[in-house]
Parts: C-alpha cells; sequence; structure tokens
DNA sequence: CTAGTTTTGTAGTGGTCACTATATTATCCT
DNA sequence: AGGATAATATAGTGACCACTACAAAACTAG
C-alpha cells in the first residue's frame, strides 16, 4: 500500500499559505481582505488556492485552525489553573495581554474575523471556533465546581468579545490590561 | 430675511432617508449593505442620495444621529441614577434588553456597524461616537464620586461591546441578561 | 414670459469581487 | 517512451462596488 501520489507535485505550502491568509484576515477582517490580496502574498494565482482550499471559506477554516493552535497556547496557563479565581484572572489577562501584543493583528481572529460578513459558510465556520470555545470554559469552570458554569461562561465570553473590540478599536495594552484586572477582581467575589 | 430656497424643491425626507439606512446599516452592516440597497429601499436614484448626504460615509453619519437620538432614550434612566450601583446595573441592563429588542436588528448598531471596514472615514465617524459614549459614562461616574472614573469607564464600555458582540452573534435575550445581571453585581462590588 | 437655481432620473463610469474554462507543466506508472 | 493524473499559469467570466456626467424637471426671481 504505497502511498506515493500521481500527478505533479504540490508547490504550495498549505500551512504557510493559511498562516499568510490567518495573518491578513487577522488584521483586516475575512471579508476586506480579498482573493487578489491572498494569491499576491502567497505569490500563487487564484487556481492554486482553490485546488488547494475549495473556496475561500474553506481557507478560512484552515487558517481559523492555525491560529487557534497558534495562539490557543497563550491560554494554556488560564486552563491549568487550580483555582477558579486563577482561572478566570488568567484567563481575562491572558485576553488583554494577547489581544494587544501586535500592532497590526489586534483582537481576536475567531471573534472578529467575520463581523458583518455577508457570506453565511464563513460566519458558521467562525461560530464553530467560538460555540468549541464556550464549550472549553464552561467545562473548565465545572470541573472547578464552579455553580452556574454556563451563565458564568456566557459571561467570560462576553468579557472576551469585549476585549477583543476594545482592542481591535485601538485602546492601549495598558487600558485594557487595567480592565481587564478590575474586571477579574469584581467576577471573582461574586462568583460560588 | 425670506428664506424661500430656489430650484427644485427636494421631494427626498432627509430624516425619513436617515432612518431608512440606521436600519439597514443595523441589520447587516455599513459595508454589506450596498448604495442599490439604499436607494431601492428609498425609492430614489443615486444622485439623489449624493445630493443629499455627499457620500456613502455622510449618509452614515445621519444615520448613526439618527441611532443615538431614537435608542439613546432607552439608556436615559441609567444616567437618571442617583447612586453607581443603580447607574452600572441600569446600564449594563438596559444594554442587554435594547440589544436583543428586535429579531433582526441586533447589538449597537455605533458599535457594530463599521467592524471590519475598510473606509477609513466611516470608521472615523463611527469611532466619534463611541469616544462620546465613553466621555458621558466617564462623567457620570465621576459625578457619582467613582474613584479611577476613567478605568471603570473602559470597563464599561468594554461590557457594552461584550454584550453587544455576543447579541449580534445570536445570544438569547434571556441568557444576555443573565450575563448583564451577574456582571453588575460584581463590579459593582468592587468598585469605590 | 425668460433666466437662474437646485433636484431629479437616465444611463452609465472604471474598478474590484469571488471564481473558473482551458491549456500547460510536472510528476508517477506501465 | 507514452499514457494517466494532478497542480499549475493564462486569461478571462459576469456581478457587483461606490460614484457621476448629463440633461430633463420643478421651482423662484425678475
Amino acid at each position: 500500500m504505497t502511498t506515493t501520489k500521481l500527478g505533479r507535485p504540490r508547490s504550495l505550502d498549505i500551512k504557510q499559505a493559511a498562516t499568510i491568509a490567518m495573518n491578513l484576515f487577522w488584521e483586516r477582517g475575512y471579508e476586506t481582505v480579498g482573493i487578489a490580496d491572498l494569491t499576491k502574498a502567497m505569490s500563487i494565482k487564484p487556481p492554486s488556492l482553490y485546488a488547494a482550499f475549495g473556496n475561500k471559506a474553506g481557507l478560512l477554516e484552515k487558517a481559523l485552525e492555525q491560529y487557534q493552535s497558534q495562539e490557543g497556547k497563550n491560554f494554556k496557563p488560564a486552563f491549568d489553573a487550580k483555582t477558579k479565581e486563577e482561572f478566570i484572572k488568567k484567563l481575562f489577562s491572558t485576553a488583554a495581554n494577547s489581544y494587544t501584543k501586535h500592532k497590526t493583528l489586534k483582537g481576536c481572529l475567531v471573534l472578529e474575523g467575520t463581523r458583518n460578513t455577508a457570506d453565511k459558510t464563513a460566519l458558521e465556520i467562525s461560530t464553530r471556533f467560538v460555540l468549541s470555545t464556550h464549550e472549553a470554559i464552561s467545562e473548565k469552570l465545572s470541573q472547578l465546581n464552579v455553580e452556574n458554569n454556563l451563565t458564568i461562561a456566557d459571561l467570560c465570553i462576553t468579557v472576551l468579545f469585549g476585549l477583543s473590540a476594545y482592542a481591535k478599536a485601538g485602546i492601549s495594552r495598558e487600558r485594557l490590561q487595567a480592565v481587564a484586572h478590575k474586571m477579574s477582581e469584581g467576577i471573582v467575589i461574586n462568583i460560588n
């Protein structure tokens, strides 16, 4: 059972292309980035992109996967937390930090990438990633024996949405960190 | 000093046109709504729109003004509050309510309308409205003798951003109200 | 009435959008 | 070598984008 492939070998590095797309979508949003921008940045022609990813939404999916495996690492300390206080604190502060880490790549690609897009497929793909984040948070809260873990997970998603949006709007790192700090203090006091 | 105007009288009702634009931008976002959509909904031709508003961004400005004078009323009880606790509580709960009031018009037009838009003029106009909201909140907090009123105002904007984004993502009214309630409880405990 | 002024509808402008029909190129299999 | 297969580049597709040149229409002033 040999797995050698027939035909002309692919010269496009798929992971590298997904990373290029990730950076463009992250900086400017899914709909604002055109196929021409993408192919130019990848130094390929449109048919190569379509052969590799099917369509623009398929490329978004790979870009989001790349984003998750790359940026998700930042949140490992939070999800390794032993107490609910530590989890909430690290979740919010990590978000504030990573959302303002780069000058051009602001906010969270998952939460911002497909805002105001008409492409329903792209929207559905993004929504899947948001829901999986909600699931991860509510599960962690449950493990930490937090009451009303679903509502608190909703609250966390709301805060992440807010921090990401404000980061994208251009707030400074210091101000966003202050918000995350104050926010986690208040929330931590109020959960059981 | 008569103020009679020369030339053909305007048959387009500017306020009504701004309201139509407001609803379209609110539902679908600034960039997703085309001039063709707007002129069709207003039953006019493009030159009439450009004669009245200059360009698409000028129409956005009038739409945002209409939005502010129309939806801003919802927040009057919050800004009439006598204590910081009452203010925060009403600010968040009003946001959760008004952001989920209509099935198609979700979230806040000011906070969502120009997400991921390349049009810098439109972005700048939206940003002005966000900044004026920040100013109103920080001023109210100052009147209520809240310490660190600028940081708390940042926190409030973050929450409004989050509630609006989550509303736009389709969360139910009940869940968003629960988030707003839990959020205000925690924040109120933690401010001085 | 005519002249001046402003808004209107007609009918487009060039530019960009995501996407593709077709042919060429580069590989593996026989 | 020659056929099969798959990825590539060439060169476009029609649809939509915000916007406008132009002239007809509707009014006021004289």
